[in-house]
DNA sequence: TGTCATTATGTCCAATTTGACATATACTTC
DNA sequence: GAAGTATATGTCAAATTGGACATAATGACA
């Protein structure tokens, strides 16, 4: 996958924001995004199941407010080697990110068959 | 998490590779740790059952050799990113990788429960 | 053993990522 | 609306990572 492709094509989407641009991603780049926005989603939760503010987050991280923000945003200029490394250090196990994935892939999933018999 | 420390512990581990040195990792560390080793066994047999060389992944995911070689080996210096992508890129989904971590996590729990019930 | 194909390991420098900081934008509570 | 707290966004120097390359090491086979 072309690292700046996609990086273009990201931005552009947070940007516009429209399917169509959706569309132009490959199946790698759109799981990247997918995985990424997973990840983003759980970091989200676990804030507020602990009831943690960014900055709180930071501290035990390691990281800082802004960083912490960005990765809530799922934004493109953080990695999911960060994401993950917050994830863990917050408690969470591989296993638990595993069972996050196969569920959002599940309603990912059934989005697009309702998508696929109502458009189209 | 500190990631220097982190660098630090793991390539003492790859030398030593013993499991006092194992025992010394936070939890966060060994979750980091145990990710990236599912992933580089998901990569391994992903090219072992398309019977793709390195070289042949590595004109794929666009990358080179020496990098596909050192995924397969999980070293750290590679980035969660790059097996991610590369994994992407050989077809993988989100959710295949949730389960490949789930089903890690629990024959790691199993390994746990054992030792937990024969030593010490 | 020699040759060829594949994989492993080390190094370099360009590209990416990060923590930190500044600053802007909510959101509360008074 | 002021003041305080939390979150969002932009920028940058420093740290990390990545592709490329060289070069071992391993393996298969004649």
């Amino acid at each position: 996958m072309d690292r700046r492709k996609r990086r273009k094509l990201e931005a552009a989407g947070w940007v516009v924001g429209s399917a169509r641009e959706f569309l132009d991603l490959t199946e790698a780049e759109a799981a990247y995004v997918e995985f990424k926005s997973t990840l983003s989603g759980y970091l989200r939760s676990a804030c507020e199941r602990q009831n943690l503010s960014q900055e709180a987050i930071a501290r035990r991280v390691g990281s800082s407010q802004s960083r912490i923000a960005k990765m809530e945003a799922a934004d493109p200029g953080v990695s999911i080697d960060l994401l993950l490394r917050s994830l863990f250090a917050l408690g969470a196990q591989p296993a638990d990110i595993g069972k996050a994935l196969r569920a959002q892939g599940k309603t990912t999933l059934a989005r697009r068959r309702r998508a696929a018999a109502t458009h189209t």
